[in-house]
RNA sequence: GCGCCUGUAGCUCAGCUGGAUAGAGCAACGGACUUCUAAUCCGUAGGUCAGAGGUUCGAAUCCUCUCAGGCGUGCCA
């Protein structure tokens, strides 16, 4: 319907151009917004106040050259058009004209609000990516979510997406995790001078140690290993640790309802030589440099504030060459977009990877990859701030919180701020059945409309198709402001997925349930007049399709009883 | 010190990429169930958009500075 009106204002202005009442013959960006207040219209144009300067004439002159010039026609969709305040051209939609929309959901059904913006491009979305030493923590279950959303969010606006989880099962804090297991294998506790430095300390270490004591076997993704049982062995006990955390993060997943295309391991960087063959470029092209026993790349050449260090004097990589490799090769993939969400304590992988893809003079884009970090989670229980501490072993886990609150409301929680913004996750609030809850408002509109068709089930009224509804009856404020959100859904996800910003669907379909329990307390659905019934029973069929399509994109059940 | 994020009603947060009189939910107060789910709705009250400059027809939104909080600034990831 938007579309349908810039394209009216766009036509408009090419008449003012070629008849000469319009001079600067260059088109401007057309801008139709919702207005702030009804009474302003169904929509508003600012195109001729960005005209003012180049026109030199009063915005308000513009607006009614404009306006002259708009061809509306008889079977139009424009009821009125006017001029107002500083030069805004509102627009008023004729009550038969919003029929279109509810005609366009039905026709669409669960593909409604889809569109084909990402023209079939490939993009590539990792997320998660958490290490291999210990259960899933909140701070993952945010980014899982948040990540979630984002494909399900491009994948509706056209993009190819695959979604990839990168397990760092190499370097210092696996080999810590291997001497955390073996200590528990010996009987060792923390705080025995015999227990490793800075080693992890959780009881679900002591889970793994009793595993691999048995001799047990765990199968995470195509890995298969049994365990050796020697407590002496290492590597063994490595191999087998990692694999058993992987498993549990993978169940952990997969109760969040959180799926993978393609797992990356950092071990497979290694074996396949492609660690080596990134540091060899980067040595050859000359942005490195040996001081105090180690290999640096001089990431000061591309915006860090300091050098950083590649080989470490014992001879093992830090974290970010294996990350380069790993882009390098998610370039060499084809995926011009690559989107990473991680938490933005790791903000600072961003300027490193940057600058070590640009050392490799590989012909990557400056800004490539795109980032989006989530802020902190703190975890409320009872009006206190629950504190996390991996190492510790105090740990409010995604596992615990999807065991307590169900996924519905973890998942709804997760997205209700912006990435940007640190969220706080009470606990106490995310597990009440009540009106204070926002999960609860929106499934209990669309719960509240299946019990309304089984109502009118019940006296012999069907809820009908396009054809047999009388949709012309539709007119109360109500109604109409049903029909307007409705309409918007498609542009509410376009602008959620270009921006990566999942919370403005837990707005949107706030906004949507509010809208209908407005109308369920001012309007009957089933009455007297039956052909009113009908417009209305459609109208709701489009609103829950719509309820159901949004909390489908976070993930959320939509129940038809509550 | 430097980098990134944040600062909007008593509380938790939106604000559609620069538009009209800044919104919602809690909390407070007052109302609405002989009716399709009261897990709901309606109304009242609540603001120096952290502060100061600047950019222009127009700023919560863009730029600069200041203040406050969070995160980072490892030969950890």
């Amino acid at each position: 319907m938007k579309d349908r009106v810039r394209s009216l204002v766009a036509e408009g202005i090419e008449r003012c151009f070629a008849d000469g009442s319009l001079a600067s013959n260059q088109m401007p960006a057309i801008v139709i917004e919702k207005p702030a207040h009804a009474e302003h219209g169904d929509f508003a144009c600012t195109v001729a106040m960005s005209m003012a300067k180049a026109e030199r004439k009063a915005p308000r002159v513009i607006a009614e050259t404009i306006v002259k010039h708009i061809e509306n026609g008889e079977g139009g969709i424009i009821g009125e058009i006017d001029i107002a305040g500083p030069g805004f051209i509102n627009f008023r939609i004729k009550n038969e004209a919003w029929s279109r929309t509810l005609v366009a959901v039905e026709a669409a059904g669960a593909n409604f609000g889809r569109s084909c913006a990402g023209e079939g491009h490939k993009v590539q979305v990792e997320f998660v990516s958490a290490n291999p030493t210990g259960p899933l923590h909140i701070g993952h279950g945010r980014g899982a979510a948040i990540g979630d959303t984002i494909c399900r969010l491009l994948s509706a606006s056209g993009f190819d997406v695959t979604r990839e989880f990168y397990y760092n099962d190499a370097g210092a804090q696996i080999a810590n995790l291997a001497l955390s297991v073996q200590a528990r294998c010996l009987g060792i506790e923390p705080g025995d001078p015999r227990w490793p430095a800075d080693g992890y300390q959780g009881d679900y270490i002591k889970d793994v140690a009793r595993s691999y004591l048995n001799r047990e076997t765990v199968d995470a993704g195509d890995q298969h290993v049994t365990a050796a049982g020697d407590p002496n062995d290492l590597d063994a006990i490595r191999r087998f640790a990692v694999a058993y955390l992987r498993r549990e993060q993978d169940q952990d997943l997969l109760a969040f309802d959180v799926h993978f295309d393609v797992y990356s391991l950092e071990s497979s960087l290694y074996t396949e030589g492609r660690v080596e063959e990134v540091v060899r470029r980067l040595i050859e092209n000359g942005h490195t440099f040996e001081q105090d026993g180690a290999l640096w790349l001089r990431t000061t050449d591309f915006g860090d504030d300091k050098d950083r260090v590649m080989r470490k004097s014992d001879g093992s990589y830090t974290y970010f060459v294996p990350d380069v490799a790993y882009h390098l090769a998610k370039w060499e993939r084809g995926f011009t977009r690559v989107i990473n969400e991680q938490g933005a304590d790791h903000h600072s992988t961003i300027t490193r990877v940057r600058a070590g893809l640009q050392a490799l003079n590989a012909g990557i884009p400056q800004e490539w990859p795109e980032y989006v970090l989530h802020q902190m989670v703190t975890v409320m229980r009872g009006g206190e701030e629950v504190k996390i501490s991996k190492r510790a072993g105090s740990y409010v886990t995604l596992r615990d919180l999807i065991d307590e609150v169900g996924r519905d409301a973890t998942r709804f929680f997760f997205l209700m701020r912006k990435p940007d913004s640190q969220l706080v996750f009470d606990i106490d609030l995310a597990k009440q059945q009540s009106l204070e809850n926002p999960v609860y408002y929106v499934q209990y509109a669309h719960a509240r409309i299946c019990s309304i068709f089984e109502a009118a089930c019940d006296r012999g009224i069907s809820v009908p198709s396009f054809p047999d509804a009388h949709v012309y009856l539709l007119g109360t404020p109500e109604e109409i402001e049903l029909i307007k959100l409705i309409g918007s859904f498609p542009e509410v996800i376009e602008g959620s997925a270009l921006s990566f910003e999942p919370h403005r669907i837990t707005y949107y379909l706030q906004e949507l349930a509010g809208a209908f329990h407005s109308f369920y307390n001012k309007n009957r659905v089933i009455g007297e007049e039956k052909e009113l019934s009908s417009a209305r029973l459609f109208l709701l069929k489009c609103v829950a399709q719509v309820l159901k399509n949004g909390l489908a994109l976070l993930g959320v059940s939509a129940p038809e009883k509550m």
